[in-house]
DNA sequence: CTGAAAGCGCTTACAG
DNA sequence: CTGAAAGCGCTTACAG
């Protein structure tokens, strides 16, 4: 078959010896509505499919200021936690007439500047960020210039945008106090050294809980871009250094799995040696023997609000809808890994 | 501040008062070349970033010809093989100008056909597609309108077409005659009810290994769409009904999940009871008790050819490359669940 | 019921 | 060294 140019709307006109504009009346469906002759929109609608026919959305966007694309910047899709919200929110805004384009933003702060720029060349319609610490200037020139735009795991409490994220303070409190009553006296916090807010009401929700059971804290941070085997090294001589520590609990699902390796390799038995909680849930989790507990986040109840309150906004136009700032409960899935002393 | 709208070139050069051809060529860092007066594109550089100036990719695209974006269809971009390529493509297309934008088929035809007629709308300048069963006439029809493409992971033999896929007959092979090496008289295969090239050469490849040490097949296909826990249910029903099988060869890593689940759920013991061996490796695998053996994927090799041979004919213009039909030598990575009874 | 024409925001060949 | 103008492929207000 020779290489023929597809034809587009004004090529279609020429050929049927019609106007452009009855062209892309039938070809958007709206021939009855304009009352176009049932004779014509059947041999445009013909031609165009014998011819394949595609819409230029370059061309229809520009026109219309309309590109029906949302942004989703989530923090490493690779992560399930991440990959279930895009999936979920993909297929709500599917129905919707929307097409979502993802991007990782892999927690730094250049290549999330890069992607927001990207996304607003191309003119998408709305924005859901897994905002980065240190882009508060970029989010707050996007609420001025009116883009339509929700946080999502965490935001900016300074600036005034919609945003759903998981009551982490609670998350953790829930996760200490059940190590607490199972009897476990001394209980490490493992965490990313990042100032982001998620992070932050998770360390301080440890915090909180070990003081009102006046108990001692300790906390081992480590750095976010470190290679996996660093991090299990370092978990590694934390735990040895601190052999008193009987239970950890660790602030994300990927930190849980460096820290598994790392209980292994010691040799150490979960729970009898030391008991396991963990952020963020895991097929692995589920599956580890033993069954490792985890506080649990409403996955389809985020992304629906998060896929919601964007389209509501979307709709209204130019109009400003009230804020809506969701902290969502989490919730704790006891398993075995954090079943102590007393039982 | 109020809402003022960002401004174009053309608003650029009124207010300036210069032309608009001045304006494009500063902004597109080509003052140097045309020569422009360095005051002049000193200002007009000062006072696009003032004014907050974004490029609008939507009539830069629809001028040019490039969108300077390549679309990727993955299986599903929550799977974490997938999501590793994905990233790799990513990190080495940015470096070369060029945006990902990927989604996920769920290996559903109609959903594949619509995400390839949105990235031809938008049009997109280079495609990486996992194609699905089915969908041969839009992959020639691609092919036929001179579009850059490569398959990746599977591939239509009839298609004239470049792609990168695993030598799956040969992994099957391996993972096999490892086991039989080992001692495992009775080995089941798992796979999925599906057409697709891959799953087919790694059903071969298993037919092929036993009939060489003329031993029975077992073979068990389950519906790629069931949720896990049917899945999970029907492989328990299997395997309690062939006591004789000792090992069980996973065709995909969620297969190996939901395999391990019923494995698990049955009590039975790996490697004692049943040896484990399965396609592609996770993190649960490795951390699994016992660690799980693995046909690897070496997904550095694999998605350094594939964006490299698509950046090729991007660069190439009208200009038709031959084609490249590459098949990767998979890895046998033995973990313990599958050292058998001879140990 | 149908069409001519302007315009979305860019780039670029051409002219001076 | 700089500018006027055409055109990428669409949509739509307006006219008939």
């Amino acid at each position: 078959m020779i290489n023929k140019k597809r034809p587009g709307i004004t090529d279609i006109a020429k050929e049927l010896n019609i106007s452009p504009t009855s062209v892309s009346f039938i070809l958007n469906g709206k021939a009855e509505e304009k009352r176009i002759t049932k004779e014509l929109a059947k041999k445009v609608l013909k031609y165009a499919k014998d011819h394949g026919y595609v819409t230029n959305y370059l061309a229809k966007s520009l026109r219309t200021g309309k590109s029906n694309v949302i942004g989703l910047i989530v923090e490493n899709i690779a992560n399930p936690f991440f990959a279930q919200i895009a999936g979920l929110i993909e297929e709500n805004a599917n129905q919707k007439g929307y097409k979502i384009f993802y991007c990782s933003s892999g927690n730094d702060e250049d290549k999330t500047r890069e992607l927001i720029k990207v996304f607003r060349e191309r003119q998408v319609d709305g924005y859901i960020i897994t905002p980065v610490a240190g882009i508060e200037d970029v989010i707050e020139t996007m609420v001025n210039d009116n883009c339509k735009l929700i946080l999502f795991d965490r935001y900016f409490p300074s600036i005034k945008t919609n945003y759903v994220a998981l009551d982490n303070f609670n998350g953790s409190q829930q996760a200490v106090d059940h190590l607490i009553e199972q009897g476990f006296k001394n209980i490490a916090f493992i965490t990313i050294d990042s100032e982001q807010t998620q992070m932050d009401a998770r360390l301080k929700g440890y915090k909180d809980a070990l003081a009102r059971h006046k108990r001692k804290n300790y906390i081992k941070k480590v750095s976010y871009n470190d290679p996996a085997d660093k991090i299990t090294k370092e978990l590694r001589t934390f735990l040895k250094d601190n052999k008193e520590i009987d239970a950890v609990f660790f602030g994300t699902n990927y930190l849980g799995i460096d820290g598994l390796t790392a209980i292994k390799s010691l040799g150490l038995r979960i729970p009898e040696d030391i008991g396991v909680v963990c952020f963020d849930d895991l097929e692995l989790f589920r599956l580890y023997t033993p069954a490792i507990t985890v506080v649990d986040q409403p996955i389809e109840k985020m992304s629906e609000k998060l896929i919601n309150i964007l389209l509501e906004n979307l709709d209204s136009g130019s109009e400003n809808l009230p804020l809506q700032q969701l902290l969502i409960k989490p919730h704790l899935n006891i398993r075995n890994s954090s079943l102590g002393l007393l039982k």
